[in-house]
DNA sequence: TTAATTCACTTGCAAAACGCAAGTGAATTT
DNA sequence: AAATTCACTTGCGTTTTGCAAGTGAATTAA
């Protein structure tokens, strides 16, 4: 099934958008209720293995996470790269294209804050840090998960 | 079934979150690919109706619709208005708590600029502005929006 | 050196969500 | 009075989800 399934990536791409719209494009990407943790563990741990994931507090089923880590890598949000001490082991992380989502996620993340109760305290500690200075936030932010 | 479906949403809340983290907790409300388009069309058009909504250029079904201004209802991300001149029509607006959804857009907007092509031009046009001053263009449409 | 464990997934299957087309009843227009 | 518009609802086939169990390669433990 490799072969087939990789012709199908290349021959049936995913047929067309819904329409132009930037917003409309990029939920068709990662428009769903699990796309976006993925992201945020990732902006949070820097690189993440497989396991890290289905780890997190929100307990994503291991098919689904197969299928968003296959879709965000094809779309170039994220890359494998080989662990450096474990053949076995596989570490993901994000690429430029998938950094620059911090803005949407800090936005996410302030909102929710507004109207959601009993934030976790690191998570009130990262927003009171935004909320001093959300550019210089961001600017930080990307800079450390830009170094390999 | 007005009050059974009332009771329903009073004491069989959707039951627990996934976590508490206020991204999480986001996308459990509106992490699909069709609740930030409608979000999208009431910060464009202020207002709007079902037949509007159905009209937009994404083509939702409007069992989809139905079911999603529901929901954004009952968490108050938008309400029901009486059109002022038709009992058949219903106007449908955001909230304050949807009105601040703006930023996101805006984040998301500006993402999706930069990674899609054949960007319609009136959204060109509205990133410009966004990108020359993202607060002031901020502050001006929540102006405008939150005005009866 | 072999057996147990870990790792990153895949597979099967039931349940839920989606997408399309057609239908409904009240309000409005012709 | 009849036709149309309006905001939905209903039915139904397809797709996606979620859960549990399985797989094979790599690593660790005995």
């Amino acid at each position: 099934m490799r072969f087939a399934s990789e012709l199908k990536i290349i021959f049936m791409s995913k047929d067309k958008n819904r329409s132009n719209c930037p917003i409309s494009c990029s939920l068709e990407l990662w428009g769903d209720k699990w796309s976006l943790l993925i992201i945020r563990d990732l902006m949070l741990a820097k690189q993440c293995t497989y396991g890290d994931f289905l780890k997190s507090e929100e307990k994503i089923s291991t098919n689904i996470l197969a299928a968003r880590l296959k879709t965000l890598e094809q779309h170039m949000v994220i890359e494998k790269l080989e662990h450096p001490n474990s053949k076995s082991k596989v570490l993901y992380k994000l690429t430029k294209k998938g950094i620059e989502l911090l803005p949407i996620l800090v936005e996410i993340n302030l909102w929710g804050e507004k109207y959601y109760a009993d934030i976790p305290d690191k998570t009130k500690a990262l927003l009171k840090d935004v909320k001093k200075d959300k550019k210089s936030f961001i600017r930080r932010t990307i800079k450390k998960l830009d170094i390999d």
